[in-house]
DNA sequence: TAAAAACTAGTGGTTTTCCACGATATCTTA
DNA sequence: TAAGATATCGTGGAAAACCACTAGTTTTTA
């Protein structure tokens, strides 16, 4: 296990970028890395091999839906670990911001005990949600955010196969199977997402994040 | 030689002005003149017989474009060096934009530094354009960001309907077309994403954010 | 204005997907 | 141990995707 991980910050307004890194600097196990103001100072950092463990990213940026950002930066570097700030704690725009891959959702004012709180959270795979942040009570009963379908072993190796664009031959011969039997494997994973045909497989998977892990 | 430089910028986004500003308080003799978050308010500003030596111009305002814009200023005030503020940096938008009579290029995260060393170059009749901006389409594999393959008008129609599950003939249907055009814009878009079929043609999509904007 | 790019549409294929069935074997667990 | 889920494979067929061409028209750009 790593003994620090690093956190960055996008958010348009300069000051709660400031605000962030002056409350880590009581924090030596979570150092502050780097902020940014545009998606595009962000994407050059990442582009440039700099590893990043935790972003804390504005719901709100200057021009853009922060949570469809979350959609891109979590399809583009799944392991990095998206924290949503916002003062718009509606459980609607909280279920949205999950579903879209991110792990957790503070206010801007949070405090230094809640920040590391949700890094340790979050790092552990979990999700973190502020206190005062309270999910629709019937979309809460099944896990912690996402009713995502289960797979079997088999539909997940087949869905790691079409992903990379083999064919139900190809992938039969791989799995020393039946081209048969990856049919049904394929209409199941149809079923279980609804999709109509592939596209909307390959949609759902990559959106929803079914094959992490 | 002048002693000083009369700057101003012309950006929709108050923050970017106060931004350069900002920065601006660190240079003396390029004090920052005016801002102005309209193309009117700054025909204003020149019809009162002001004077200006450069114009910081935001490549993408509310409802115009940039480039005709400074192509526009460029003509009626052939003395005023403009640069644009630009977080694109594909080499077609730099050169559109050098066509049409700008001077410089610059992200709008740009350091002090070097906004001044721009100013010196443009002041001397020189280009400058920020370090990471290749005008040689090849060398865009060494850019820090991803090259995205241009797509057509009917391309990205023809992919949005693929996104949302339509087989060939209905999206032929949909978009008065024959089943074979639609076929030809799908090989295109193949080829033009190396993708062997439907499902790496969604992944590319997805994962580079190819349809956005 | 000439060249290039985009758009259109076709022929005639082969391959792959998707569907609707049925059916047996194994593994898991209540 | 019985039920249920999972994994296996089959037939046959319709629909869709994909390929390799050619080629005329329109729009854009140099």
């Amino acid at each position: 296990m790593k003994k620090t991980y690093s956190i960055a910050v996008l958010d348009d307004h300069a000051l709660i970028i400031e605000a962030i890194k002056s409350l880590l600097q009581g924090a030596p196990d979570f150092p502050f890395t780097e902020g940014f103001q545009t998606y595009e100072a962000f994407q050059a950092y990442l582009a440039s091999g700099k590893e990043l463990d935790i972003l804390l990213l504005d719901i709100q940026l200057e021009n853009q839906d922060g949570i469809k950002l979350c959609e891109k930066i979590h399809l583009q570097h799944p392991n990095l670990r998206i924290i949503m700030l916002s003062s718009n704690t509606q459980p609607h725009v909280v279920m949205d911001a999950l579903k879209k891959g991110a792990k957790g959702f503070l206010p801007k004012n949070v405090s230094l005990a809640e920040l590391k709180e949700a890094f340790r959270e979050t790092l552990n795979g979990k999700t973190y949600l502020h206190k005062d942040i309270s999910l629709i009570p019937s979309e809460r009963k099944t896990s912690r955010f996402d009713y995502l379908p289960k797979l079997t072993r088999r539909e997940k190796e087949v869905l790691k196969l079409i992903l990379e664009e083999m064919t139900t031959t190809e992938i039969a011969e791989k799995l020393f199977l039946s081209p048969s039997t990856v049919e049904t494997h394929r209409a199941s994973l149809f079923s279980k997402t609804n999709s109509k045909n592939v596209v909307g497989l390959i949609k759902y998977t990559l959106e929803k994040g079914l094959l992490e892990d």
